[in-house]
DNA sequence: CGTATTTCAGCGCGACTGACATCC
DNA sequence: CGGATGTCAGTCACGCTGAAATAC
């Protein structure tokens, strides 16, 4: 059992977590994008709409995030809003034809960003480490 | 390829490692520290002194959380303070007794969260996960 | 001179909390 | 009424940066 920091399981999976994320997050900035932007416009992607609370749930961000996320993403004209006709306080939220061409190329530069992360590790040994992962995160 | 963001490796790892620091935390709170804290006592356990500048290097500490987890842990006795005889912006910190024994009492409360993060793997399971997160950190 | 150390103020990101007005 | 929704303000941990003062 390892006594010095360094050693510790958690310290291990902490360091490697904050790499894959720093990496990641380079990536989408370079693409003009972030993370938020990004998990926002995946969820989005395949559905016509979503109200922004089961955005949020889908998407694991906070309500307040999504808020401004999504605000942000209206700014760039990739994501339309509208009152939920059924349901005054709800708004839905959809990809505009810009967001959807957004998302498809932000797709590849996230591909780009699971190489530079994981490109030590064979296909096998990614998949090893995933479900091992799996059983961690719950 | 997964192209929907919670089934990314990414993803993954980062759910992994919040899941584990959270833990970490919260089992190093309770005991009245912190994770930063502890980087700082386990560097320190087993050498007589060190500067601060060499303890955020050990502790992968940037200098000014060093200053400010030093601080603290001096405001609560469990480290010494002093100049560096021969070089005098140096400050030399060291473990004082007890600081030594709050170590040994978080050692043991740092495992249990080992056990908690990865209570759910086989101890060769475990070992196989640090390997292959050893090489996703560099 | 340049370099290293300590300290402080502050930033950015991600996760979150509390409060509020609004609506079903 | 309770419960959900969107918004805003603010907090916290962690990893940083920039600048200043000091010493080598």
């Amino acid at each position: 059992m390892p006594t010095s920091w360094s050693d510790l399981g958690t310290t291990v999976l902490t360091r490697a977590a904050a790499r894959a994320q720093a990496l990641l997050a380079h990536r989408l900035t370079e693409a003009s994008s972030s993370p938020f932007e990004y998990r926002v416009l995946a969820v989005l992607a395949g559905v016509e709409h979503r109200t922004q609370a089961d955005l949020g749930r889908a998407a694991a961000l906070d309500r307040s995030d999504v808020t401004a996320t999504v605000r942000t993403l209206e700014g760039k004209s990739l994501v339309t809003r509208r009152p939920d006709p059924d349901h005054a306080r709800r708004v839905l939220v959809a990809l505009s034809p810009a967001g959807a061409a957004a998302f498809a190329e932000l797709a590849v530069v996230v591909h780009e960003a699971q190489s530079d992360v994981f490109g030590a590790l064979s296909r096998d040994e990614r998949a090893r480490l995933t479900g091992l992962l799996r059983r961690v995160g719950d």
